[in-house]
DNA sequence: GTGAAAGCGCTAACAA
DNA sequence: TTGTTAGCGCTTTCAC
């Protein structure tokens, strides 16, 4: 319709690789809007070997529970904002802890994705099965939550849970309080291992003991959290503060203290854990430690640009890990 | 390597559609094995002209919250779960209210959707732009939430708004209540209007008199939620009772009202919207209007599987309305 | 039951 | 600056 061979059209799409004269230019995009014309990008993939898609794989251990927790939407969040902006697209799939890696295989190898984020829930060599078959799929990959195994040279975005829950705990140290007890998550998830690691790595920097029956729960449950919170009341020596392994857990336990008629944090002081919406709008408001959750998407999201960019360097293949902060409010 | 052409191999993988002897079968079968083969997506969406890929579109007014809301992630975990047991893949995208139609015009009309599901928090005409743009894709598309203008034909998944807001206000009616508070949200969202007018008619249904005082609040924000209640409790006569928009807003109200010595529901009682995971959480557990997000996103997927599969059938475009169920607990 | 070959819509190397 | 054309990897028609 332009009267022009399908090369320039391309070209004016593409602006290049070679020179187009304004005048046909000009032709050609009139004819395009004319057409409505919109070019097929399976078609342009196929040739390019680029499909401007990102792959967001988020492994957990339900299936129903995959999107749900606080971290997904975040980081969700942050991946799509800057990935829409540099105009790549995101694909969610979610994988099953212990799921045969054939099933995510499928789409890893099919050729769909330019690159590819992984939340991790498990450290190595747990998750060593599905970074395998990421790895087939030979494209940039970044790790989020934990990072894989430096075999693979996948980048990375973590945090430092063991760090945040130290500093909790060694303020309330320095607070006075002597007996600290931790509000566990479930121990397979690698963040929940790490907060009780720092709890307990606080308390022998001080010089305190470390009581058992101080530690209680091992799940993200609601119920779990009430009766650890109800073992620590009845305890002959009961805590004066507790640490939770996150705002969730840390808002039930608020519930039962209060329930309880335990003033927070007159009696009892409590920290949780992520910084989630809830955090700064519960009254008292919750002395939480800050995950920079949309952040951690962003910067994945740059990460794997990065690595696409490349084209198989390495400057992407970098561990990042975040730093969390004390956020002091009014519950510790 | 299995000494076939590619037609063959081709029938092997795909099952047809010309039948292949047994032998030549395995033969190519482990070809592919010791190749390590696997089909280029690109290539046979090409060829067919199907994707495999379903597209999620999210409308929201900002685009930093286009995922936190409670709705997003079971709705997408119900959509996810769904397509993924039919080997379909979901790619997510933001569009923002009055944003450039063009914009999402761009994944729209490249050809990489067989199908699209799309989240409206408005209803005609405001959303005719966003869905202008979808139809020119050319694929079935599912509304959720909020249907679009019926003119473009697409299918939807709803639940009644005002209904609910009618169960929930006419059960604190019957319960003895006169003086009946609506703590709503942003009306920009036309949830928060139909809940709105729920609360209205269940008034009006009872001749109770509707007075403008008793409906405080205009957006989804904490801190409105709170000055809100502030103004409810130092009316001359105080409402007995309170429906909010939402859960979270009823969550703040919670906080608010005991912040300043009210008893719930003994003094006050109050009602929710969404029954999201928190809302069996709290003590007293609260009162509220289960809205079902996951199964919204599990017939959203069906329907669009259904369209996809009818290749421009209509069976699909039907408008499926859920039921909403006032769910009575420790609040009201 | 199998092979040869066309062609999906695009890009880019090569030729002019 | 533009046109011609090969070919990305697959499916499927047509011939055998």
């Amino acid at each position: 319709m332009a009267g022009v061979s399908t090369a320039v059209v391309s070209y004016v799409i593409n602006n290049g690789p070679r020179p187009t004269s304004p005048e046909v230019r000009e032709r050609v995009l009139q004819a395009i809007q004319a057409l409505d014309y919109y070019p097929n990008a399976f078609a342009r993939g196929l040739r390019v070997r680029r499909t401007n898609t990102v792959g967001l794989i988020v492994n957990d251990y339900n299936a129903l529970e995959v999107f749900l927790s606080p971290y997904s939407a975040s980081i969700l969040t942050g991946l799509t904002v800057q990935l829409k902006a540099h105009n790549y697209y995101v694909m969610v799939y979610p994988s099953i802890v212990g799921e045969d890696p054939e099933v995510s295989g499928q789409l890893l190898r099919s050729g769909r994705l330019d690159g590819i984020v992984v939340r991790l829930v498990q450290d190595p060599p747990a998750t060593d099965a599905l970074l395998e078959a990421i790895s087939e799929a030979n494209v940039p990959c970044v790790c989020i939550e934990r990072a894989g195994a430096a075999r693979f040279g996948f980048g990375a975005v973590t945090f430092d849970d063991e760090q945040g829950a130290h500093a909790a705990t060694s303020y309330l140290i320095e607070r006075g309080h002597r007996r600290i007890a931790h509000l566990s998550g479930d121990r397979r998830y690698s963040i929940a291992q790490g907060r009780l690691a720092g709890y307990q790595r606080a308390l022998s920097d001080r010089g305190l003991p470390a009581d058992p029956a101080l530690v209680v729960g091992d799940d993200w449950a609601p119920i779990t959290a009430r009766s650890g919170v109800k073992r620590l009341l009845e305890l002959p020596v009961p805590p004066t503060a507790i640490v939770a392994a996150s705002d969730h857990l840390a808002f039930v336990a608020l519930e039962e203290l209060r329930l309880r008629g335990y003033r927070v944090p007159e009696d009892i002081a409590l920290i949780g854990f992520d910084d989630t919406d809830l955090a700064a709008q519960v009254q008292p408001q919750l002395t939480t430690v800050h995950v920079p959750m949309m952040d951690i998407g962003l910067r994945a999201a740059t990460m794997v640009l990065e690595g696409i960019a490349d084209e198989g360097g390495s400057a992407y293949r970098q561990i990042v890990t975040l730093p969390v902060e004390l956020i002091r409010r009014g519950t510790a």
